[in-house]
DNA sequence: ATGAACGCGTTGAGTTCTCAACTATTCCGA
DNA sequence: TCGGAATAGTTGAGAACTCAACGCGTTCAT
């Protein structure tokens, strides 16, 4: 699984054990929130996520692909996910006047209220599972190597 | 959403930075090698990660519950994996004499063959994604950061 | 002015995940 | 040694996601 002659370049063991620990964070913490939240909220992480992004958009509306955008989801996702918001009492979809291909995604005041209530537990959750874990240093460098890391994978594909 | 009153540690300004950069890295980077696995292998990074932890077991055999572990898996999601890849043929369970309520999970040669064709892209991938966008010096703060983080979820729960 | 290419959003089928319930076995204290 | 509690693993139903295909509106080059 290391052989040197086939060209890919593998992980020292350095490395590998960086990748795990990495993976295993990214398991643990996002398993422990996203059930945090189904329990306390019956919401999974993405919806919470597109509440929170339309909260805080002019009118608590977003067109449907900036909300996309926003919320680091796939169009058929946040469409799967605004059907269900929308079934719930929490979004309200509007038609798009200057571009009738498009239509805006609002937040409804029940959905405000969902949100609202949902919210202290789960930034809670993230400050006990997360923050606590970490130096200031520590949160220094991480919000740095996030940067990179997004403005790695958000370059002009090569 | 910041009100002060109500007793909750709300994220500064800072902080809300922080985690939505981590939010996002965890998003754009694992969909990105979720579907590079899939595209190229037909694989999910979960089973990937399976074939995986077989492949370092003596005899390329674990109990089901010790592959639950060390794959970072709750015993329900493993069963489904296993089941699919037995059908497969990558991977036989076998029976435990010394605890009959338990069994092994042992990867095949074909198993073998399809983590070692899947590998290279795979971890090309990591590189290409993660590894290449951090100095040396942040991808050891990442370790450490890593590292500090799993110890905090797997302590004793306060 | 027209038609091809593109963009927006949705849909349906299939896959993987979670949760809760279940069987079967083993452990352990009285 | 008996019986209740704990452990191993599986199952099924339902939720969420992916992919590919689609419908319809817009843009743009000719």
């Amino acid at each position: 699984m290391t052989d040197v002659t086939d060209g890919t370049r593998w992980l020292d063991d350095d490395e590998q054990c960086t990748w795990r620990a990495f993976l295993a964070v990214q398991r643990l913490l996002f398993d422990r929130l996203e059930r945090q939240l189904q329990r306390d909220s019956g919401l999974p992480m993405t919806y919470y996520e597109i509440l929170v992004r339309l909260s805080e958009a002019p009118d608590h509306t977003l067109r449907m692909s900036q909300l996309a955008d926003s919320a680091l989801s796939s169009r058929s996702r946040l469409s799967h996910a605004v059907a269900r918001l929308e079934a719930e009492g929490w979004v309200r979809r509007r038609a798009c006047a200057e571009d009738r291909r498009g239509s805006f995604a609002q937040l409804t005041e029940e959905g405000m209220a969902k949100l609202r209530a949902a919210a202290p537990e789960h930034v809670e959750a993230v400050r006990t599972e997360l923050f606590d874990a970490l130096t200031p240093a520590q949160l220094h460098a991480l919000r740095e190597i996030s940067d990179a890391v997004v403005a790695h994978l958000c370059r002009p594909r090569p």
